[in-house]
DNA sequence: GCTTGATCTTGTAGTTACTACAAGGTGCAG
DNA sequence: CTGCACCTTGTAGTAACTACAAGATCAAGC
């Protein structure tokens, strides 16, 4: 299996395969007569485990944790628990910000007359000039 | 005022005050004697202005938007608006994004049994082994 | 056999919004 | 006059890719 037919297999670029090869989150598959990249169904595996990680949000470091963890099944499973809920605490925190940001920028947007820009609120909030908070 | 105390009195470093300004958000200020910015109210408020609407989620490119409107005050406001609203709009749908995250993680993290890694439910789901999804 | 077009190779640069240095000039207190 | 804090410019690093550029290889059609 080439680069490209990789990629369509599991909704990846082949630039960001390679890219991932790069930085050590796959390893480098064997190379066809003529160099080309030749994946089995062991990267593709491995390529898959990636994209699911990643669309849950891990970074590409914690992705290498998890998968160097994988690769030792016999240990006990703290060390992957404690990524999954150090990442949950993260969406949480960013759920909070985002709550308060959209509280903000909803009274802002909702306190527009639609006049000229000297009596927008919005520009008024940016300012501070109001009594902005 | 040098860029120092500027920086103190906005809450911004002097490196990214400068960088402001090679970005164009930011005018290029007077110069003391000795070539050092030189920064009056007017900056003040204008990094301010930045500050707060960076806070608010705003991309450096419409803040630039956003200062430019307030430079003409009097415009209609309509495109104000569009900018704050398509904001307000971004952010909702990021909120979307990252309660679907949690709600995942919430379930895979819930899910362990505190074993050992080849039991490990969250290994499970990213390698999409199990009945994931 | 040869051409065309897709796919592959490496390497480098761009994205966003900064941050961190490095090497040197300036200002002021003691 | 000697420290030391502060300023100057310029360059490179961050995260996770994406987008080229220039050249090699392959598959199909004629
Ligand atoms: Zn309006
Ligand atoms: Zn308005
Ligand atoms: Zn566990
Ligand atoms: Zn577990």
């Amino acid at each position: 299996m080439r680069i490209g037919e990789a990629g369509r297999a599991t909704g990846t670029k082949s630039e960001t395969i390679r890219y991932y090869e790069r930085e050590g989150l796959l390893p480098p598959p064997p190379r066809t007569s003529s160099n080309y990249r030749d994946y089995g169904p062991d990267e593709i595996s491995r390529l898959r485990f990636i994209k699911r990680s990643r669309k849950l949000g891990f970074s590409m470091s914690q992705v290498k944790e998890l998968m160097a963890m994988a690769d030792d099944p016999d240990q006990p499973c703290e060390t992957v628990d404690k990524i999954a809920s150090a990442q949950l605490r993260e969406v949480e925190a960013k759920l909070t910000d985002l709550r308060a940001l959209r509280k903000e920028l909803t009274k802002v947007v909702e306190s527009c007359k639609h006049g000229t820009v000297a009596e927008c609120r919005v520009i008024e909030v940016l300012a501070g000039s109001g009594a902005g908070r």
